[in-house]
DNA sequence: CCACATTTTGAAATCGTTTTCATAACAAAT
DNA sequence: ATTTGTTATGAAAACGATTTCAAAATGTGG
């Protein structure tokens, strides 16, 4: 492989007049530029990057941490976020935590041992003073996940709102007697989401059993054996609100199978509005969050960061979401009859 | 930030020695091992990448190119292959090319610059002739594409029998007019796809209607459009072969819209067995891939080429995949009465 | 023609490791 | 006591770029 030694000798000048050219800095006249420009082209020059990140102090990478590509909510947001970094001339390193604790801190490591300039966590199960130590290493940002610290940025929506409007949804149907199924119990958003449904319910007078909370429920799978459980249930449960629309799927498929009808014998709720919400049949109710411009959004306030010298204040932007109503939950005939 | 200089200081030994326990190779006596661990903690100590990568000349990193990281099919090959390629210590970079020649020769240049080890292909619109100066820098293995070259790995299916099975499917479920919905179409998969689907249709004695081939159909939009398409056709289209389970899935959804029925009018096959192709109603009939094994298959073989010295003989890898029939091509009816 | 500012160039230091090579220490064998 | 072999250690080179600093060349105004 050529370096820029070899193309220097090559061309007649230094290392660093070659170096001017491949940063593209002034004070090169223009037929020397030429000259290393053909030097470096016979060679089939390309700085090596070990080196210029070694002498540079810039890896022009981001690490992005989530639990799973799999899950669509997440595949579109580091589609996005791909698509933007690229254009800001960085590269992703995707990180899979699986929601694992342990998994998110050697994946923090990549900040310490400089093998990326910044970090985007949209996966947060760790507490926050673990977490805080490596913001001396560089930037953090976070995406869909919230914390109550100034001492980063964030990029969300309101999920306490959101899971207070899907709720409250649920009630207006005439639901009484409402499920909650969550994905990794962990993580902060889903503190929010549970205190946003549980304020609901208080809102309404409506008391909520603990035994029909449901935890881990990620997939179509999962909701597959959400609805085994719900059948189970002596007391009839006629309104689940999950995490995620893939759970809803699957429980609306289970159901289906078994001769349930919805939304009359079971009204559903999902949550990020995955294509997915809109084919089943019938349709998912769910909430509507801008994840492409989130996505953008998160990496445009990391690449600031990166890039900035002083540090400066951490933005808390919040983002409007959109509860979409569709047929998993519209039970007219309910309305009327259900009113505690 | 402490440097491999301050811990030996501190521990009032070389860097050399330092290098060998941060390293974990012999000759070094564990009392010497002990206070440079001593002196690493109370620093703080990690060593610096980029300076690792420099001299050693390898970076732990691979590349995953791929069109998008949304179509499900890439976002479980993403999955499994960092999951894998975590395993063997390596970090991912994933290079969405949006099947754009020259996005995939700009990430290509990751492999020129040294910034990762070995680059795995499931991306492959270029020509070949394009792609095989990279090899001098690096080992590249395609999966999920094929390439008639004995110069590169390949892991696979046989797309070309797995589209001839699928279209002989739809044949002998009575279907004679059948269209063709195909994704991007400079990959090479897809060339084979449309052969073996072809060859099918030669084989049962029916002819193709050049007229009846859509292109760039990739998501659930797509599908949709493609319905409308079929509906505009003069001459009655009773079969299509898409090579995803989503624009299916979207050829499904307004079909039904259109109070079309599904498979009598029209019976789809889909492509990759994705969990949409389950929910859907009707359930779409379409060809399973083993994801995981192949993404797992890919990282090993890349990881071994990667350590080896001196280059072994390239594999071609296939593996079986498997036709799945569902509601969406039962045409029980048709069947006795249709044989051209 | 001089003084001064600006542009152009390169030698050498630097980034933080790993690797090579030489040598020291120690044990076992002669 | 001497050789031989193995283990233990460090000095210095190397990896391939960027950055600093000094000096040379050029231009400009008086």
């Amino acid at each position: 492989m050529a370096t820029i030694e070899d193309v220097a000798r090559l061309a007649g000048l230094s290392r660093t007049t070659v170096s001017r050219v491949i940063n593209d800095q002034p004070y090169v006249t223009e037929e020397k530029k030429e000259k290393i420009m053909d030097a470096m082209q016979q060679l089939g020059y390309v700085p090596n990057s070990s080196a210029r990140r070694l002498r540079s102090q810039r890896t022009e990478t981001i690490a992005v941490l989530l639990p799973r590509v799999t899950n669509p909510f997440f595949g579109h947001l580091i589609e996005s976020m791909e698509r933007k970094a690229s254009e800001y001339g960085y590269q992703v390193i995707v990180c899979q935590t699986h929601d694992k604790k342990q998994k998110e801190l050697d994946y923090l490591q990549l900040l310490k041992t400089k093998q990326v300039d910044g970090v985007v966590m949209a996966s947060l199960t760790n507490d926050w003073d673990v977490i805080e130590p490596y913001l001396e290493s560089g930037p953090i940002v976070l995406c869909n996940e919230y914390m109550d610290s100034d001492q980063v940025s964030m990029i969300h929506i309101d999920h306490r709102q959101a899971s207070y409007d899907a709720t409250a949804h649920l009630i207006e149907q005439g639901c009484t007697r409402i499920a909650y199924a969550t994905g990794a119990q962990e993580t902060h958003i889903t503190r929010q989401r549970k205190e946003g449904f549980l304020q609901a319910l208080t809102d309404f007078n409506l008391a909520f059993d603990e035994n029909l909370e449901i935890r881990n429920a990620l997939d179509v799978k999962d909701g597959q054996g959400v609805f085994s459980f719900l059948q189970e249930q002596e007391e009839k449960v006629d309104g689940i609100f999950t995490g995620s629309d893939e759970v809803a799927a699957g429980i609306i498929y289970a159901a289906s199978q078994s001769g349930f009808t919805i939304p009359e014998d079971l009204a559903i709720i999902g949550f990020d509005n995955q294509m997915i919400s809109l084919l089943m049949v019938p349709a998912i109710t769910t909430v509507r969050q801008p994840v492409e411009e989130m996505a953008m959004k998160t990496i445009q306030v990391l690449v600031e960061k990166i890039k900035k010298e002083q540090p400066e204040d951490e933005q808390q932007i919040v983002y409007n979401y959109e509860l979409i109503k569709r047929k998993s939950t519209e039970r007219m005939s309910m309305k009327e009859s259900a009113s505690s």
